[in-house]
DNA sequence: ATGGTAGCGCTGCTA
């Protein structure tokens, strides 16, 4: 099984990109980020003319998670398990069962600024997120969580760590509770495999971030030990961040070995 | 140099 993760910062703009990059890469499994669209404007019918089924969770204008799949999808949870607390205002999580894996869709606050009610808003978040997945997933089971997190791991994860001093996607806090995550059984099965920095999932759009690699790794996929374990292969794909008219993140793919009968 | 670009939607916010 491929699957994978991608912030398309608005998919009205990106759809034709998406498209292509589908039919290249054809993952099982795809969990979007940012679509800033609608339900009612969400192109479902594009996806299955593509031979992907899909559930979509968005609010326009801004925000929005959807999760592709071409191996089945059910036990659909649009937003946080009542159970977890509050519903989010926001369209920012999605959930749903894929061949045989729970995968959920992350679109994590960005927080703006430590000082920002935002900021506040994003480690609240967090922690309903850990309450989320504990009712919806267990850690010896089958499950994975990627998205835009908006968290850099580790000062590695950053081009230039001095400049985030004080700032969001570095600070203690945010890191203490994505380690929460961790210390739940949920494996960042990207950094499991390479041990390298500079391997960024987001660049700025202004200053020619992009060329400059001055970039930072904020879309993580975390798994549960038994899909980590199965993990063959993994990439963040550069070449979707060229060309023309590129969302500001790239996708980040994950392939699995087939899984021995009965895993 | 405290800059810069992109998306949404029409003024300035969000990232």
């Amino acid at each position: 099984m491929r699957f994978a993760t991608w912030n398309v910062n608005s998919l009205k703009v990106r759809l034709p990109r998406v498209e292509e990059w589908l039919a290249e890469v054809q993952p099982d499994v795809l969990c979007m980020q940012e679509t800033k669209l609608a339900d009612d404007a969400f192109p479902a019918l594009t996806f299955q003319g593509l031979g992907y089924e899909s559930v979509h969770h968005g609010q326009g204008q801004w925000n929005g998670v959807a999760i592709l799949s071409k191996v089945g999808i059910d036990d659909v949870v649009a937003n946080f398990v009542p159970s977890s607390g509050d519903p989010d205002p926001d369209a920012r999580i999605i959930s749903a069962r894929c061949g045989g894996i729970g995968f959920t869709s992350v679109y994590v606050p960005n927080g703006r600024s430590l000082d920002n009610d935002h900021y506040q808003y994003k480690l609240r978040w967090l922690a309903q997120l850990r309450r989320h997945v504990d009712t919806i997933a267990a850690p010896d089971g089958a499950a994975v969580v990627m998205g835009d997190f908006n968290i850099a791991p580790e000062d590695r994860d950053v081009y230039d760590p001095s400049k985030f001093v004080g700032a969001t996607h570095t600070s203690p806090a945010e890191r203490a509770l994505l380690a929460e995550l961790h210390d739940w059984g949920m494996v960042d099965v990207f950094r499991e495999r390479y041990d390298e920095d500079r391997l960024y999932s987001w660049w700025d759009y202004r200053a020619g971030d992009f060329h400059q690699g001055r970039g930072l790794r904020i879309d993580l996929v975390l798994a549960t030990r038994s899909v980590a374990d199965r993990v063959a292969w993994s990439v963040i794909d550069r070449n979707a961040r060229k060309g023309t008219s590129p969302s500001d993140h790239a996708p980040v793919v994950v392939d699995l070995a087939e899984s021995a009968v009965g895993a």
